[in-house]
RNA sequence: GCGCGGUUAGCUCAGUUGGUAGAGCGUCCCCUUGACGUGGGGAAGGCCACAGGUUCGAAUCCUGUAUCGCGCACCA
């Protein structure tokens, strides 16, 4: 090569390949230990008595393998922990997994029962678990290698799973607390029941199908005042009350009035109350209210006093009546009683409707409004050690006074929506999989604690608690709360939650709930939500859809650099975006075009030129630029941080400042000597700008660089320096 | 029903505090130039959904309309 000065490394001479080099490269990384903040200390290259900048890995469930919603947030994740950690940070990303209770426990189900026609009930609470368990561990793993292909530096050492030993210690700790200060209460209330899961579900486990059903309209018998129209007849066997709005003239006259029927058989007491919940104008205005069945008449119950009897047990099976309907089905007890109606003469009309049938996320099962005995948390109850704030309040102050802000900001009214429209959260499910409920009954007595209490026969309550329980922890259990340890006064409240806008609500919400009430603190001041990465054709990937696209696969046949890459640059937070091979392969054709550049720089340089840094007029145009993107880095603009790098290396630095080099270097002297330090400079601090994009190949070509006294590109400080 | 968001080049999308529009891919033409053909040079292509308003000036702010999507609530 021209001047032959320096020698080349061997690896340059061939194009890029990512797959010979990433897995080396973060053996490397992990080697040095310097994922970890307390390593970045001891080996000198964090400053004892620097700021801490932290972030909680969401936990993806632990039910199967990453996808590329994974992959997203894992690049984005890993932007910012690189980042800070170049800009001389105490940096910890905390990686973990999610038992996901539910979800994980009906995955293994159905694979037993799909292999070994067993149901969980013939293998019993322990053989499953033992599955269950083995199941999740395979899993964690291979989630695990898949992030090290991501290229994810999050802390190894300090890894945690929602239902590992020191996070049910978490657990069972915040529910004796919450429990002693009178916020978690059992109590009888109507739950949203799945009869094929055979457990309560929370109300965002709800998934809403149209389906078409009929609406009928009849009178409880001849000599009732009042017509009521329902598409599910077979509950009227549980109404006590005839709801009527209390400004309607029709029906005013009967406010109060209280009569007893005979309903297909059973025997039914119905009082008229005046309610605002009820529609004049739908249906005929009445509304049959069945307190143990429905969600809205409960309330109206709780309004008016009203009896609840249950008429629908666990199995969606009639309770009450003769021959004709105990026993039954809802769906067949329905058909009968339509044809009692008719027989009678009271039905007075059948029309055709479309309605939303709740089903249950995970099973697909119809769900069952049924009033049950659960464990919830009280959301309204004034709080003591919180200044007589609910945890509602909790959860909104934080936001509403922006001492926590929601990246995009526009988020922050659907997230007081969602508060202003909070009930009582059921935290009690009746799976085996999970955080066991830490309370013991023996006869009338009942006992909360972290341990099983001294002395015989007690029995400890058979339910779980909802995953999302745990997972609200998160931000401090993974810290080792209840214990006060350095890390928990180090790194917590940490600094950003990033996660998709879709579980706001489930999760995020609740952990700012559990540290305000916990801690009085906020568990991190920024959120930044991603969207949904979608298929070519913008449909949500999906494994029943069969339509993800694997991103171990893109890792190997572009790299993981140009994944990252792609999913990153242009995609706005909180917008949705579609995944499209084409792009990936335009930033792997990107990691050729930054080892072609090092080559060429390198064949027309000298290790004194890599040492010896100058500034110019070229120099400082790249300052700006980098100026700005570390103002965008700071902003979470990484969508147009990435591309602003891109744009620079790719159409200016090697469009044209190495092309107008070629002959300022041909005409050598001392232009060509200061052209020399001039392409190493920027080159270097290229390198180091784009690596918290893409890792791997930055961190490779680093390492083939003359630069003396260097340590690993991951841990050198980046180019700007002050905000 | 209540709320939120989108509507910008053929396609996918950026556009940070208002200063008459950008990228990637695609299309067309040219270039076997010593870093790279996974490349280089050039070109075409947009009344920034529509209608008003504020402003010296609007893709950007306000009002309304259309249309697509999402969230919540829910029809008993």
């Amino acid at each position: 090569m021209n001047n032959g000065e320096s020698d080349i490394d061997a690896r340059l001479l061939k194009p890029y390949d990512p797959s010979s080099t990433e897995n080396r490269i973060y053996k490397l990384w992990e080697e040095s230990g310097l994922f970890s903040p307390d390593i970045c200390i001891e080996k000198g290259v964090t400053r004892p008595d620097a700021k801490p900048f932290t972030i909680m890995m969401p936990p993806p469930n632990a039910t199967g393998v990453l996808h590329m919603g994974h992959a997203l947030f894992l690049s984005i994740e890993d932007i910012m922990t690189r980042y800070k950690r170049m800009r001389g940070y105490k940096t910890l990303w905390l990686p973990g997994t999610d038992h996901a209770a539910i979800a994980t426990q009906s995955k293994v189900e159905k694979d037993i029962y799909k292999k070994e026609g067993k149901s969980r009930h013939d293998l019993g609470r322990e053989e499953l678990l033992k599955r269950i368990n083995e199941f999740v561990e395979s899993n964690r793993s291979t989630m695990q290698s898949q992030m090290r292909i991501m290229g994810a530096s999050c802390d190894w050492s300090r890894e945690a799973f929602t239902l590992d030993e020191k996070r049910n210690v978490a657990v069972k700790t915040m529910f004796k607390k919450m429990y002693d200060d009178g916020l978690i209460y059992r109590g009888n209330r109507i739950v949203n029941w799945d009869p094929k899961g055979q457990t309560t579900i929370a109300d965002d486990e709800i998934v809403y199908e149209e389906r078409k059903a009929k609406l009928y309209t009849f009178k409880y018998s001849k000599d009732f005042p009042i017509s009521i129209s329902t598409t599910r007849p077979e509950t009227k066997v549980g109404d006590t009350a005839v709801a009527v709005h209390p400004d309607d003239p029709r029906y005013k006259k009967f406010i109060g009035k209280e009569y007893d029927c005979e309903f297909c058989g059973v025997a039914i007491h119905i009082k008229i109350v005046a309610d605002v919940a009820v529609e004049k104008d739908f249906g005929t205005g009445a509304l049959g209210v069945t307190p143990a069945h429905s969600m809205t008449d409960w309330e109206i119950a709780d309004r008016h006093d009203l009896p609840r009897p249950q008429v629908i047990n666990e199995f969606a099976k009639m309770m009450v009546g003769d021959e004709s309907i105990l026993g039954k089905k809802t769906t067949e007890a329905r058909e009968v009683i339509v044809e009692w109606l008719k027989s009678e003469g009271l039905l007075l009309k059948e029309e055709d409707v479309s309605q939303n049938v709740s089903t249950a996320e995970r099973t697909g099962g119809i769900v069952e409004p049924l009033p049950k005995l659960q464990w919830f948390i009280d959301v309204n109850k004034p709080i003591k050690a919180r200044g007589g704030k609910t945890l509602k309040e909790l959860m909104r102050e934080p936001v509403e006074k922006s001492e926590i802000k929601i990246i995009p900001d526009y988020f922050n009214k659907t997230y007081f929506h969602w508060i202003d429209n909070l009930r009582d959260w059921c935290i009690s499910r009746q799976i085996w999989y999970g955080h066991r409920i830490p309370v013991w009954y023996r006869g009338e007595e009942i006992y909360c604690g972290t341990e099983a209490p001294s002395g015989e026969n007690w029995e400890q309550d058979p339910d779980t608690l909802d995953t999302w329980f745990s997972s609200s922890l998160w931000t401090f259990s993974t810290l080792g709360w209840p214990e006060v340890t350095k890390d928990l006064e180090m790194y917590h409240s940490t600094d950003v939650l990033e996660t998709g806008y879709e579980i706001l609500f489930f999760w995020v919400a609740r952990m700012i709930l559990m540290s305000e009430y916990a801690l009085g603190e906020i568990p991190f001041h920024t959120i930044y939500l991603h969207g949904t990465v979608r298929d070519g054709k913008g449909e949500k990937m999906s494994k029943s859809l069969g339509n993800g696209i694997d991103p171990i696969y893109i890792a190997e046949k572009y790299g993981a650099d140009a994944g990252r890459m792609a999913l990153v640059v242009g995609t706005a937070p909180g917008t949705d975006s579609k995944i499209d091979e084409n792009k990936i392969k335009g930033y792997k054709n990107f990691s050729n075009k930054i080892w072609n550049i090092t080559r060429f720089i390198l064949d027309n340089t000298n290790e004194k030129d890599w040492n010896n840094s100058t500034k110019n007029e070229l120099t400082e145009e790249f300052v700006k630029i980098s100026e700005d993107i570390t103002s965008d880095m700071e902003n979470y603009r990484f969508h147009l941080a990435s591309e602003k790098i891109y744009q620079y290396i790719w159409h200016r630095f090697a469009d044209e400042i190495v092309e107008e080099s070629k002959e300022i270097l041909k005409a050598g002297g001392e232009k060509g000597e200061e052209r020399k330090r001039t392409l190493a400079t920027i080159w270097v601090d290229c390198l180091k700008t784009l690596h918290p994009f893409m890792p791997f190949v930055t961190e490779e070509i680093w390492s083939m660089l003359p630069v003396e006294d260097k340590n690993l590109l991951m841990v050198t400080p980046w180019p700007i320096q002050n905000d």
